[in-house]
DNA sequence: TTGTATGCGTTATCAC
DNA sequence: GTGATAACGCATACAA
């Protein structure tokens, strides 16, 4: 076990001074003889050198890194998510620290804190909805932050990428109410927090434009976490007059909800016609494959990824920007007309 | 935007000096004096200080860190894996740098160097089969190595974790020999690996117990990456004596594989039984459910990251350590006996 | 028990 | 063009 070689001894088996070294390392920062660059860059290839971050973090007083927080990557959405930002990132220098919340604002309280510690430049996160006065400190301490999927709306100053949120739900219900259905069932995440509201909302807004009265009991917004999704699908099959249809609007709730329908035996679309937000690849397999909300992740990490390194290089007007893709509807065979639709 | 305090900022204000900071920061580095003690507490708490871990690191030598490589979050074996190590990481107090290498020895090559400028302690990785060189200086440079779910057998000194691939490609195919199948395909990894070594010869050594001959053309190494697995697929169904099961042993192929059976429409099980090695909740809805070799994912995580710190707090004896993990054959229904499968 | 001084590896400032 | 030298923030041996 030796140990790696220092800018010194590069420095020193070159026959130059460490500035030189660290000149032809930063090529901007200073010139150097040619033939000198050649020595040097020979000796560091000799010598396999390569430059240790803690040193360079420490002089430049930050890092060149970003940190990812996400809630779980166990759900695909999320680990696609990283998936896509951690390529396009490498793309780019920097690396990923990565940490998960559960869902948890102690745990992503925690995360935070790290992050600090290692003083990194950037973060994008999917924020739990706590932790107000950590994420607005963390700004003050000059970290460009950015949301994305989610966001916290008393927090100003903070870029955010999201899906269109209400559009998708909208259109996924007016899509409904066009195949004759009146009673729809939206399974979506807590009002809390902005996604859940803006798909509500749409919800709401296909149902008064079709002039059609709202069921509140049609509507179950549950946690992210546990399998919330599923019971809600349970409870809302056992209601007295139960939906014709159900979307489900919740990322996380899609795989736990799907589980259910499939347990109880319902068959779609004779029974049930069903919606997902989801762009998870295995929705096509089943049978019959279900019709989607397609979240174009690609976009969400790309946008997020380019808001991020955007402000570190100070290449980005003040002011906090707000991000919203498109969301594919994917009509799959998951939904028929009311007509064909069985009576409970 | 303000700037973080430092060491000698909460050593100033409590009147002290940076030792005793230092001090109470790490308990067991020296004494204190108990008033002293709170004093210092408070004032770090007061000024919401923490130590930068660059600082720490260049001072340490080592960074607090693990690096994970895998090759792709897209795929769900490692998304799970990566989130368990990320937890049992996080509770242990040391942080995560994640890389991909799209199986790419380049992006590989790329990753090392960096968690080497990192000078993490430690490395979890599922290795793309080259850079012996690297990573064996990785090693020489005091890091440790932990290789999961597959191995590089050039590499001594390495510690693996793995699940029992020979046992569980046996078990499989004992099961559909057992079910009166005599042509039995089998899609797995590249015979580079040490992984689909393992699982041919246990497919081999269980025809060979059933006194049953092998057609090397119902063996497909594949790549992991691409829709490999699909045209294996679509290419065993195309044989004149196409097989009458199936076993897809490459984990990343699962969901090309099962997508092309889909696509082609082959009734499973009555046209073709089928055992995917998986532990993909989709798996269990699809109709029907398919027969998987669970992979005891969260035994890797664990096992993995115990070694790594293990090593890290030098309590582990020397020499490698090879750690095998059972996975499960959990029967569902898309197997059926050879007697009720239609001819093709 | 406490404080002072030095080193960790790099970058940046400034003389030369 | 080049080379000392002082930060950067923390840990630590050593002196007090």
């Amino acid at each position: 076990m030796k140990k790696a070689p220092t800018i010194r001894d590069v420095a020193a088996t070159a026959g130059v001074s460490v500035s030189v070294v660290s000149r032809v390392l930063n090529p901007d920062s200073g010139p150097v003889a040619p033939a000198k660059r050649q020595d040097v860059l020979r000796v560091i290839d000799e010598l396999g050198y390569r430059p240790r971050a803690a040193a360079r973090e420490l002089s430049a007083g930050h890092a060149l890194t970003i940190g990812l927080v996400v809630t779980d990557l166990s759900n695909p959405f999320f680990a696609r998510l990283a998936d896509r930002i951690v390529w396009e990132a490498r793309s780019h220098g920097v690396q990923v620290v990565l940490m998960t919340t559960q869902e948890d604002p102690h745990l992503e309280a925690d995360s935070l804190d790290t992050l600090l510690d290692r003083s990194v430049s950037g973060v994008i996160a999917t924020p739990t909805g706590g932790n107000i006065e950590k994420w607005a400190r963390l700004q003050d301490l000059g970290v460009n932050v950015v949301f994305v999927d989610r966001t916290i709306e008393e927090l100003a100053d903070v870029d955010v990428v999201s899906i269109e949120n209400f559009d998708s739900a909208r259109r996924s219900t007016e899509y409904l109410i066009g195949l004759g259905h009146t009673r729809i069932a939206l399974v979506t995440g807590p009002r809390q927090t902005s996604t859940g509201r803006a798909r509500i909302n749409g919800y709401r807004a296909a149902h008064e434009e079709a002039s059609l009265a709202v069921d509140p009991l049609l509507i179950r917004d549950v946690p992210f976490r546990g399998d919330s999704g599923g019971d809600a699908v349970g409870s809302l099959l056992a209601m007295p007059q139960p939906p014709t249809a159900l979307i489900v609007a919740n990322t996380a709730q899609v795989q736990s909800s799907v589980r259910r329908l499939v347990q109880v035996g319902i068959r779609i679309p004779d029974e049930l016609s069903v919606i997902v937000f989801d762009d998870n690849p295995w929705t096509e397999l089943m049978s019959p494959p279900l019709s989607v909300i397609r979240q174009p992740l690609d976009m969400l990490a790309v946008h997020s990824l380019e808001l991020v390194l955007g402000r570190m290089q100070g290449k980005l007007p003040d002011g906090p920007r707000f991000i919203e893709v498109k969301a594919d509807f994917l009509a799959r065979n998951s939904c028929a007309p009311l007509a064909q639709t069985a009576i409970h």
